[in-house]
DNA sequence: CACTACTAAATAGTATTACTATTAACTTTG
DNA sequence: CAAAGTTAATAGTAATACTATTTAGTAGTG
């Protein structure tokens, strides 16, 4: 099984990109250049222009692999989702009877720095950064419905929808399990973003690893306190 | 009392404007038409040249009002917070001692409905709908530590600075007031925008009424909830 | 080895967008 | 009514996002 997770690696889906990245050496010092350079600079900043300058190619080449930046940014929070997953499915699996697994994967999803990563050419950290940043862009625009029907958001439903089971089994009586587990996914990227940029509006602070705490106390409780 | 709320206007602070818009006609056509405007196309399609031929003027005059599409719809941001903020204050005042502020403030801000509303010239359903799809873009950019200094979100960190100390006073032990807040806060947009565009994420419709009993569920059991 | 088929990347654009500088017209007021 | 101030129109520019077309290289087949 360690054999196993040392050679896998995240694979978007092809609805992603024009094509395949993975295929060239120019498609992949696309992808581990990009996730610097965005990350670097901010998504609004960020053009294929600039991105190709730095690669000392063209705008035109880097356009045969992705349609657009946004593609582009989406490609990279589906790597981020994959990851997640993937060691969500090991981490739970096996779990003694007694540990709650919730409360474990709580413990995963706030937590990412403690996943082990091992893909040679992106950086988890600048991953999560750009995760953490440029979040709201993905979600929140007015392509939303378009973008949705081509898939696009897939491997954040899936995820979600597997935090929901669990709550589901063990509170079968809880009538709000999707939307609690969407609550709690976006505070964690909020919160991150406020304690960098807005930190009146959180108690916590960068990296802080509180984080748990505070999520673990606000799905238990929501889960024991009684509803309407 | 009542005919000081009849005549009270929100009026947003003058870092959001280059000359003040309810000072000439052009001015107020500009915003009360730029609010259905934005609303109807999304703010990536909206451009103040497009606003510009809808009023018959040109693009310049636009920008002589305002620095960019990106300020007006912060301004329509601190219309929405300043009258929240403002029913809130004649909500809670004199209430009954025997009822929770909390409680009663949770009920407001889940219910904008049913705040009376009396701009003649703006609409609450327009504004509610603008808050809720472009909210992403507005509190989570790459100018946000710029525009955080030029006091752009000044309203809403007064706002969510009153619900914590609400909290505050009533569970002095509790120790994330501001995350609770907060999160809360950004529920309710996201919320509301995945019952729209991404509903597997929510077991909420729209204008669902039950977001009431999750979010004092969600506050309530936190707060009862022992942290660690 | 030559012909074809396909892949990869460069050139050279265009349309749109966001924004500015300057000037003209109209109002107010002393 | 003339000076001062207000309002808005004209006519731009620089940057951005994206495309169409062409050239170079590579691999497979008879």
């Amino acid at each position: 099984m360690l054999e196993l997770m040392r050679n896998w690696r995240p694979q978007p889906s092809t609805a992603f990109y024009k094509k395949q990245p993975e295929s060239s050496e120019l498609g992949r010092r696309i992808i581990s250049e990009g996730l610097l350079f965005m990350q670097e600079i901010g998504f609004e900043a960020f053009t294929f222009k600039k991105l190709a300058d730095r690669l000392q190619t063209t705008e035109a080449s880097v356009y045969r692999y992705f349609e657009n930046k946004h593609h582009l940014l989406l490609y990279y929070m589906s790597i981020y989702w994959l990851w997640l997953e993937y060691h969500l499915t090991f981490g739970l699996h096996n779990l003694p009877e007694k540990d709650s697994k919730l409360d474990k994967a709580l413990d995963m999803i706030t937590r990412p720095d403690q996943l082990n990563w091992a893909l040679s050419d992106l950086s988890f950290d600048h991953l999560l950064n750009l995760v953490v940043t440029e979040w709201g862009k993905i979600y929140f625009t007015s392509q939303i419905d378009k973008e949705e029907q081509a898939g696009l958001f897939a491997d954040y439903k899936r995820f979600c929808k597997r935090l929901s089971k669990l709550i589901a089994q063990s509170h079968p009586h809880y009538p709000y399990p999707n939307t609690l587990v969407s609550t709690a996914m976006n505070m964690l990227f909020v919160q991150r973003f406020y304690a960098d940029h807005l930190p009146s509006l959180t108690d916590l602070t960068q990296n802080d690893i509180r984080i748990t705490d505070f999520i673990k106390n606000l799905v238990n409780g929501a889960l024991q306190n009684p509803t309407a």
